[in-house]
DNA sequence: CGCAGTGTTGAACCCGTTCAAGGAGTGTGG
DNA sequence: CCACACTCCTTGAACGGGTTCAACACTGCG
């Protein structure tokens, strides 16, 4: 039975989550049904028993979860951006991941009753939860999924150390060119890109967080990148001025 | 059939494997016949339809396998030790991971053709090598194996996303203490630590490389940390001095 | 209006790099 | 047995990318 607005809190950290009907009809219109987590899901609740989607939604600065949670969910943005973030013990913060809408996050709770990480909303934000024992028990009869989380994990896997070589290899400068293009290059897969202008709410500070700088050098070094005619970030808007330089700059062949 | 000491190039890079028998019968001496990836194949291959277990040796700095090889294989240390690593296109070096005996490399076989690492011995080394194809048919009947795959590709995650925090927010001493502590704790939880003391076959060059960090500054800070009374490395051997102090440097409680 | 969040800029500082020289250990060949 | 080459580690001195501290400007908002 559909909720309606009747809203539950049903995540830790506040996050408000109304459960669907479970018959996930409104993913035939949702965007990103087409993409590797969803589509399995679509897939095997088709073949085997119905899955019952829950569906969320977090204000800015939001937790989804917090380290030493069990969310118990995988969890599937649906609009707006968020963080997945550790802070150390002196209390500064480092990004793992930025998630735009179609990304798949909180995996772990398939094999871990604990995550050790943050999950907070850089913007408004909804999103689709699929609780982990039923996403189990559909794995049961459809394998195939359990491949896809493989797929998923690989993949993120790659991106971790896609990091690690610009946190341990290179500059300011080549740090976040490289996000930048790592974000515009999804965003577009996704078709949240219109030419070479992509939505951005990420501060410097966010930046900094996650490239292992600080917001001051950020500022320095997006100036440079500006003046270098690069691209161009303004009111969460940012433009890539020129892919050529952006690419040079970044090492990335094209 | 045994082929005995012939031996036949299987892997790219030159190194040496010859095939087994298939029965895995000196599996059932083998010291890591109960972690997670050995332990999960020989339960499979106990249902199912035998595998075949491939053997193989590699001299030091040999490589197993470079970027844009298929190896077609999931590879399993026994002896020795190796790294995984990139080297960005101005040619410096970024380890990935420190491979110890026991561990296994190269899951990503299982879903990419090409991998986009190195894979090289830091000393001599012997490992054991799946095929890929014949996983994934043992997969087919015993669908919890993939579930090990999931299990073994977020650990590795895990460890990535440590590294992250290491590059991104903490200083040469910091790093390398925990690079220290992490791989006593591996080489512990495998019975290769001798009370306080572990074999330590890196060079400075690798601990740099593994860091983001440059060798000089890693016989500095080394220095430094001996004179701590936290650490001593002599002839391939690592002796924890304090493991008190060395812990405090690392900020991992205890 | 006050205030909080964000970005810019300057100046001093420092952690780590770069360049360079030298020493210790090891293997090799004459 | 020694000369030589090679790898690895140490140490010094100068340099530089990034940090830290601080002041200020801009924006949106209650």
């Amino acid at each position: 039975m559909n909720t309606g607005n009747k809203t539950a809190p049903i995540l830790p950290g506040g996050a408000v989550a109304r459960q669907g009907d479970g018959s996930l009809e409104d993913c035939d219109i949702c965007p990103f049904r087409h993409i590797g987590f969803c589509a399995a899901v679509l897939g095997s609740s088709m073949g085997g028993g119905p899955i019952r989607k829950l569906e969320g939604t977090a204000r800015i600065r939001q937790h989804i979860y917090r380290p030493g949670d069990a969310p118990g969910r995988v969890v599937v943005l649906r609009e707006g951006w968020a963080i997945r973030f550790v802070l150390t013990p002196d209390g500064r913060r480092q990004i793992l991941s930025i998630l735009i809408p179609g990304d798949m996050v909180g995996g772990e709770a398939l094999i871990r009753d604990k995550v050790q990480t943050s999950l907070q909303a850089l913007t408004p934000l909804t999103y689709c939860a699929f609780d982990v024992t039923e996403l189990k028990n559909i794995a049961e009869s459809d394998p195939g999924l359990v491949w896809t989380f493989v797929d998923i994990c690989f993949a993120g896997r790659e991106a971790s150390e896609a990091r690690i070589v610009d946190l341990g290899r290179r500059n300011a400068e080549q740090r976040i060119a490289r996000l930048v293009l790592d974000l515009y290059r999804r965003l577009d897969e996704r078709g949240l890109a219109e030419g070479l202008t992509i939505p951005f709410p990420l501060r410097q500070q966010t930046i900094a967080d996650a490239l292992g700088l600080t917001q001051v050098h950020v500022s320095r070094t997006m100036t440079a990148l500006r003046q270098a005619g690069a691209m161009h970030l303004q009111a969460g808007v940012l433009e890539i001025l020129d892919l050529q330089v952006l690419s040079d700059i970044a090492e990335i062949p094209r």
